[in-house]
DNA sequence: CGCAAATATTTGAATATCCATATATTGACG
DNA sequence: CGTCAATATATGGATATTCAAATATTTGCG
């Protein structure tokens, strides 16, 4: 049996891991690894309109994965919590590793 | 730049990530960490409709976060990969660390 | 103030997800 | 083979997510 509390937990949880579902957002936190950046050097490294960049960057924020530091005109995003790196890379690694290992045999999400 | 494999890799991750997006997965995946469950045994846990359950589980299956055996009548799902439970608690220390630094503070997701 | 650059939000259409209901498959057993 | 129990899949409606285009906000500067 679970409490109401746990419960909150898990769907508090849900929707943390929503912050990741999308290839661009992966992309950004990916690159944001490498140090703070503005939202237009996001623009410039996805190649995709401000529009979109700015909307997942608050799909992140919202979320608690990145802070935003306004300096001046230009907003400069970072990652709120290095556990973060972590978290990539343990998913990575079951990834690889599912890839690895079946690498035929499985059913591939992708194609369905 | 990102090669084209790089972002087939962030595809594929993402694709992942939404296995974990939906709290009665989540605690399906809480459940198997204790020990391989049937579907039934499932069913009663989340007292939920056996069709939603099998679902969830289809959607865990084909992202490779468990595996289903079949003995008998019975199918019984386990955990894939240990490395699964390494992320969920990366991810929720993630969270804890949020709901405690900013306790009322933030924009939580799940207001809007 | 007025304008331009940087960033954010809104809107609407296309697509995906979730749930409940109904139906199909699979295996055990007589 | 027929039936029941266990599990899986299909269908349709409600809700959510995505992208692109348009619009709004914020800041720096003259």
């Amino acid at each position: 049996m679970l409490t109401k509390r746990e419960l909150e937990l898990f769907k508090l949880l849900a929707e943390s891991y929503k912050a990741f579902c999308d290839p661009k957002r992966l992309i950004i936190i990916n690159e944001l690894r490498k140090g703070q950046k503005s939202v237009g050097d996001l623009v410039r490294i996805l190649a995709t309109p401000q529009a979109a960049v700015s909307r997942h960057l608050a799909v992140l924020r919202q979320r608690g994965i990145v802070d935003a530091r306004r300096e001046g005109a230009n907003v400069f995003y970072s990652l709120s919590d290095p556990l973060i790196c972590e978290a990539c890379d343990v998913v990575q690694r079951i990834v690889a590793a599912r890839i690895e290992k079946h690498n035929k045999l499985v059913e591939w999400p992708m194609n369905s």
